[in-house]
DNA sequence: ATGCCTAACTAAGTTAGA
């Protein structure tokens, strides 16, 4: 069977509006098939829909004033919306997750929520955000549709994915809690293709401002991108986009992405 | 324990990010 490779990545941008350039420069150097961005800040009035439309992409986002916002872009192609926003949290006024099938995947694309400072109310929204995506990435896993769970999780899984827990230890994306509710997540069956792809390496997709910590490539891996089973057996190659992170004035995060091996054509039932 | 750096909103200073 013919095979077609399609190239998925997420990139929180840190504001879509300052950093539009770099996204359309972005997108025309690697020519990835499905985007999934987190943190637009921007309303979705807005939202840059004629640049990127010109830039040969279809895209539906989710945006809200100030703060957070998601989209999901689609080359040569119009995503179909199946979502925006978690079921059953109809009162969460951020703007943070928005799904949508694409090219015959179903794509999630979620800005999980901070956390900071922790404890306290920003870390209690946080865990009862996690809650309610697992109950939904669950229903979605059951439902045995090929999926991928792509955003800015703002959880770091394990010591392994940031150069040095010291500075940290008290920072809500390494607290216990956090970790459990990803782990529980991975233990529904998910993979988590970055890590499946390099299980040995220390892999990073952000690098905050301060203290030279991009200089010095201080760094941890929080944006992941994870696959249903059947997908994780078509997991061809990941990677992050480090370059973009090294732009003048870059988002503090870079593009994460993998690459798929999937059928080109489907078998029809009860074709031989 | 806090600031560091950057952006939004708005017009100097706060809020948020992670």
């Amino acid at each position: 069977m013919e095979r077609r490779r399609v190239k998925i990545a997420t990139f929180n941008i840190n504001g879509i509006r300052p950093r539009l350039d770099a996204l359309l420069k972005w997108l025309e150097r690697e020519s990835p098939d499905i985007v999934c961005l987190q943190e637009l800040k921007a309303t979705d009035a807005q939202f840059p829909a004629d640049a990127i439309a010109n830039a040969g992409y279809g895209a539906l986002w989710h945006g809200q004033q100030s703060w957070n916002g998601v989209a999901i872009l689609a080359k040569d192609a119009e995503p179909v919306l199946s979502r925006r926003g978690l079921p059953g949290y109809e009162d969460d006024t951020h703007s943070r997750y928005i799904e949508a099938a694409v090219g015959g995947l179903l794509i999630g694309c979620l800005y999980l929520p901070n956390g900071n400072p922790q404890p306290g109310p920003k870390f209690d929204y946080k865990l009862a955000w996690f809650e309610r995506f697992n109950a939904h990435a669950k229903a979605l896993l059951d439902s045995g549709h090929p999926v991928v769970l792509a955003g800015d999780y703002n959880v770091v899984p394990t010591d392994e994915d940031i150069y040095n827990t010291r500075s940290w230890l008290k920072d809500a994306l390494l607290q216990p809690e956090s970790r459990a509710a990803y782990a529980d997540l991975l233990a529904q069956g998910w993979t988590d293709a970055l890590r499946k792809t390099f299980p040995d390496e220390r892999i990073y997709t952000f690098w905050d401002y301060f203290r030279n910590h991009w200089q010095t490539n201080s760094g941890l891996r929080i944006d992941h991108l994870l696959l249903s089973k059947d997908l994780a057996k078509k997991l061809e190659g990941a990677g992050v986009d480090k370059w973009v992170r090294g732009e003048p004035h870059a988002s503090d995060h870079a593009p994460t992405w993998v690459t798929l091996k999937l059928g080109r054509t489907r078998k029809k039932a009860g074709a031989a």
